[in-house]
DNA sequence: AATTATTTGTGCGTATGTATC
DNA sequence: AGATACATACGCACAAATAAT
């Protein structure tokens, strides 16, 4: 036999469940519940007692037990969880400081997470972040060219109703959340014009194949060659992984560059790389080749030849990526940014 | 009057922390109690049960009531709170990638908090983790060289086991805490003996007041100082606090150079701000004024005058930081760290 | 191994205090 | 001020689990 407490709880969580007793001044007295359940007011006092504790009703004296609004807005947490590839690198500290800087002005604390790029980490973080509560989230997508598995996961948290908003990358199954990204299509098409108009006319180009940035950077500098009635060629364009970029670069340089006097990178770091190897090999910069890459990092400046480089505003970024979540936090509808890139002309060409 | 079954609570309570009471089978019966106290048994079960569900004692039908396992293991929640002046400024950004380094090598978090420099912040920060969970603490303290109101809420922090290393400065009543920090005395008195070397006998000198670093580089400054016998005169000393940086260095740079060939800067933010003020005034460095600052950071580089600067590897900083949070939360006793600069010479000696 | 004493769990009744409306 | 509703407190009886005999 189930003590008579427990029954009452059960009756009154089943009751409250199915919505007998609406949020607010609702239950019934304790002497009432003693005579319509047909057990002493002790043993009410008892159930009530143990529905407190668990958080479901709420007794005043004086003024009776009520049930607690069952399903309380999302407490905020002051937290908002940012999730990149690398957080103390190339151009992540600049936009992270972007973040921070809007987030601290709503007195919200970033929590930091880095993937370097490798879905188990980021599927790590993601199942982390259904414990831990924070308000928000700030991803940079991780090899978002390909299929992710960790996708669903990022459903679960948006319908816990968790804003999300995309930087840099975003996976084209969520489109629909808000992304602040770079318009990396139309650098790739600037790129080939500006080496266009410097009086080249043997392009070669070294892409990330696994994001959707350097799709996309590819994409526009195809389309560009495309417009300008030049050849396009597969022997010219190097596709690199994450995990095997130095690799890849050593081992296809040569053969991409061959005939060419243009050459477009994904980013700095690649450009760097690239720009080491044929000064070993004794090409001219840029009379032999020209070099144009992406990001305008301090990688840029670092090179032994400073690289032209297409910029963008990483503080800039950051600081609209936040400002977008503080608006979907506040409710506010918010659209999509795609940030234009400025070339900057150093010596590399 | 204090309802009965809270008195008994209290005292339970103050009986189990005394150890009056130790962990296992201690606690009298239910019927004792009542009788001992005065009360009621289910008086006495009230009190009981309460305690039960703050999880302090068990009881168990047929066998007793037990005190338990005074202090439950923190459960790891894989978050480490770091909270610093600033974050995406000036050296932070290095600082914070050394931590990052660690703590990711480790699965753990970081959340980032910004006190810039202010008590108040540093306040609200810290009433927010008592409620967010974090396994450990890094903090730089704000304006350590002034009594801080907060220290008792580190030191409630400390009491409920939390790790805590400071970086940077700490306060001296939170002394035993471990902390990672640059060897301030050490660095004002190689800045002399630096300036000394190269011929400068008249010197002056602009320090922060507010912080542990500012007053250690000054009393470093004023020992070497007085090694070489040379004459101390507060003219020539400038103090200046976070809020009023601009103004108090505008207004008393002309005063404290005046007859002197040396300057040492509290850092390089400052030495930037001297070198500007100075160079629209006409006076000529390091010809008329040699002047070395603290840090070593970018902005010894972006000035006009590349400044000669004391530097300390922030990165590492960081890193040792977080490696010894790692320790104490592995149950490992951890020193603390006096880092010692290294003079870099440049344009302004 | 069964019995018994002990200890907590469940349940009821009553009385009085105190906050709320 | 009074009615209402929860809070505190005491007393009793019996059930169920445990430990010792």
């Amino acid at each position: 036999m189930k003590p008579k407490y427990l029954v009452l709880m059960e009756h009154l969580r089943a009751a409250i469940e199915k919505g007998v007793y609406a949020v607010g001044e609702k239950l019934p007295t304790e002497y009432e519940l003693a005579k319509t359940m047909n057990m002493s007011r002790q043993t009410v006092r008892q159930a009530l007692s143990l529905l407190e504790s668990e958080g479901l009703i709420e007794k005043r004296q004086g003024s009776g037990t009520t049930v607690r609004a069952a399903r309380a807005p999302r407490p905020r947490t002051g937290t908002v969880a940012v999730i990149t590839t690398y957080i103390g690198e190339y151009i992540f500290p600049e936009m992270l400081r972007g973040i921070e800087s809007v987030l601290s002005k709503n007195s919200v604390s970033p929590l930091l997470y880095a993937t370097y790029n490798r879905i188990d980490n980021e599927q790590r973080i993601l199942n982390d972040l259904v414990l831990k509560k924070v308000d928000g989230l700030i991803v940079e997508g991780t090899k978002t060219a390909l299929p992710n598995p960790n996708v669903p996961l990022y459903r679960k948290l948006l319908d816990t109703g968790l804003p999300i908003v995309f930087i840099h990358g975003y996976y084209p199954e969520l489109s629909q959340c808000v992304h602040v990204v770079a318009d990396d299509h139309a650098g790739g098409m600037e790129a080939v014009k500006y080496l266009y108009g410097r009086g080249r006319r043997h392009f070669c180009g070294i892409f990330k194949s696994d994001d959707m940035q350097g799709l996309r950077r590819y994409s526009g500098f195809i389309e560009q060659l495309q417009k300008l009635k030049l050849p396009i060629n597969d022997d010219h364009i190097l596709w690199y992984t994450t995990e095997t970029r130095e690799q890849t670069v050593a081992m296809g340089l040569g053969r991409i560059i061959d005939g060419c006097d243009a050459l477009v990178c994904y980013n700095d770091e690649i450009a760097l790389q690239v720009l080491e190897l044929l000064g070993r090999e004794g090409i001219q910069i840029p009379s032999d080749l020209a070099v144009v890459s992406f990001d305008n990092s301090s990688y840029s400046e670092l090179a032994p030849i400073k690289i032209t480089s297409l910029a963008n505003d990483e503080f800039l970024m950051g600081q609209m990526a936040a400002k977008k979540l503080m608006g979907l936090l506040s409710g506010v509808k918010e659209a999509s940014i795609k940030s234009p890139w400025k070339l900057v002309e150093k010596d590399s060409t």
